[in-house]
RNA sequence: GGAGAGGUGCCGGAGUGGACGAACGGGGCGGUCUCGAAAACCGUUGUGGUCCUUGCGGGCCACCGUGGGUUCGAAUCCCACCCUCUCCGCCA
């Protein structure tokens, strides 16, 4: 969430960002609760305070007939403070939730739009292939994958319903290849401290990380323990440190994950119902930065750039594009995507996403950080990015290095992770 | 799942309902001493809110796992929940 005082000392400011989200907020009611509350505030803390005091001399009298009144008189003081305290639980609360529905304000550097159409392509390394690089017409990964015996649709609706799938033999293993070798490749190249977390959290968590009570209708819930499944790793890592005060020296804290998501995508019905682009399972590396509020956006240019140089190894052609205003979601204060060329599906996917969120987790999830010895503790920045979401690399893999036959070619940097495998072929007795 | 013990400050660890924001020890920080360091000694050492102040700073309030309750007054008593540990059961 954003700070309360920040709200409170520029109203205009924050209305007018909204705006340029093209999203709506209750600012005003925020304004007035926080009021109420500061009003409600200080009477109930004049009122304790004379409390103590009376109770303090009581507890020292001995004459019996002095205490009894100034006992009665107390009685009355207390009736009055559990009335106050009531009524601010009551204002807190509201003014609470009030806040938890602003979403992030927009970084100066983000440009004005007012949804994704016109978000901004910054830079594309590669060219698209199309149908005559190729020398044929590409498929879609939801006929390779099949026709390879290395995707099944049917048995992942068999099992889950639809947008499930199972992943067999080379499938499941170039998967797995990816992981390790994205993992291994933060690690090593970029520095990043690898973590495997829980895939179950308590509900605070959830609004941490901020997906409550926004995406609720998104997210899996499990009644019976009260337990929330992640849509993404970002929210357990940013939990990691929640209610926590970090050193300066400490920072950034780099942490890479790979973890599976669960999304509910209730919203998406009927849109990219084929293939594996949109599915209710799936695994992600996820890079994410704990920093220093002044090193944040330096930090969100290098994430990007860690996310991008899978892409380079990989050798497959992506753009990256600058979300506008209005495309920024909820929680980040300025996002980039990363995409990937799908030749057979024609059209470019999101991989990657890489966000600074500014302290919008940190105040939730209340991640602190002391700038000096001995200073006040500030909130710290969070940013998370994927490096990168596995359905959609496994596409960008199948439909880029496919060949005339059916067969698949593996990108050279996961062969000696695949046993030595270089091509996935067509297995022509089963066809 | 059953039985029991326990959650106090940076750490360890006390705490008869009133003098407890919290003994004591350790650690950290500052100082004395020293060429420097160690030791010793002295001092200091939480988080948040709110109000006053240009600022320095100051007043007040809250916080002893969390949330309620009892009471003039709660770290201390009661209830619920969360977490940790020990033993038993179950189990990859």
């Amino acid at each position: 969430m954003i700070d309360l005082r920040y709200i409170r000392e520029h109203p205009d400011e924050v209305k007018e960002a909204l705006r340029k989200l093209h999203t709506e907020a209750p600012i005003d009611d925020i304004l007035q609760l926080d009021s109420d509350w500061r009003e409600i505030l200080g009477e109930l803390e004049s009122l304790r305070h004379q409390r103590r005091v009376a109770s303090k001399e009581i507890g020292q009298m001995d004459d019996q007939d002095q205490r009894q009144p100034l006992i009665d008189e107390m009685r009355g003081v207390g009736v009055r403070i559990a009335d106050l305290e009531e009524r601010l639980r009551d204002v807190e609360h509201r003014l609470q939730q009030a806040l938890y529905q602003v979403p992030n304000l927009p970084h100066e550097s983000v440009p004005i739009g007012a949804d994704e159409s016109e978000n901004v392509v910054i830079r594309q390394e590669g060219d698209p292939k199309t149908a005559e690089d190729f020398g044929f017409e590409p498929l879609p990964h939801w006929e390779l994958g099949p026709r390879l015996g290395i995707l099944d649709f049917e048995r992942g609706a068999k099992l889950s319903g639809s947008r499930f799938f199972v992943m067999f033999g080379l499938g499941s293993r170039l998967q797995r290849a990816l992981i390790q070798w994205m993992l291994d490749f933060h690690i090593e190249k970029h520095g990043y401290n690898e973590v495997y977390p829980p895939f179950v959290v308590r509900e605070e968590c959830m609004w941490g990380a901020g997906q409550l009570p926004k995406f609720i209708d998104n997210i899996y819930h499990d009644v019976e323990d009260d337990l929330w499944l992640i849509g993404t790793g970002e929210i357990p890592i940013t939990n990691l440190h929640r209610d926590e005060i970090l050193e300066a020296s400490e920072l950034p804290k780099k942490y890479v994950a790979h973890t599976p998501c669960f999304r509910r995508e209730k919203f998406s019905a009927g849109r990219d119902v084929r293939g594996i682009k949109r599915v209710h399972q799936f695994d992600k590396v996820e890079m994410y930065k704990f920093t220093t509020p002044e090193s944040s956006y330096e930090e969100l240019e290098s994430l990007l750039d860690d996310a991008e140089d899978i892409c380079r190894a990989l050798e497959i052609p992506h753009r990256v594009s600058q979300m506008v205003t209005g495309d920024l979601g909820f929680i980040a204060a300025k996002k980039y995507d990363i995409e990937m060329w799908a030749p057979g599906s024609g059209e470019w996917l999101e991989v990657s996403s890489c966000s600074n969120c500014e302290a919008f987790q940190a105040r939730r999830a209340e991640i602190r950080y002391r700038p000096k010895p001995g200073a006040k503790p500030e909130h710290v920045h969070t940013l998370n990015g994927s490096g990168l979401a596995l359905p959609r690399t496994m596409i960008a893999i199948l439909e880029n290095y496919q060949q005339a036959d059916g067969s698949v070619i593996v990108p050279e940097v996961l062969r000696s992770r695949m046993g030595g495998v270089e091509i996935i072929k067509l297995d022509v007795i089963d066809v």
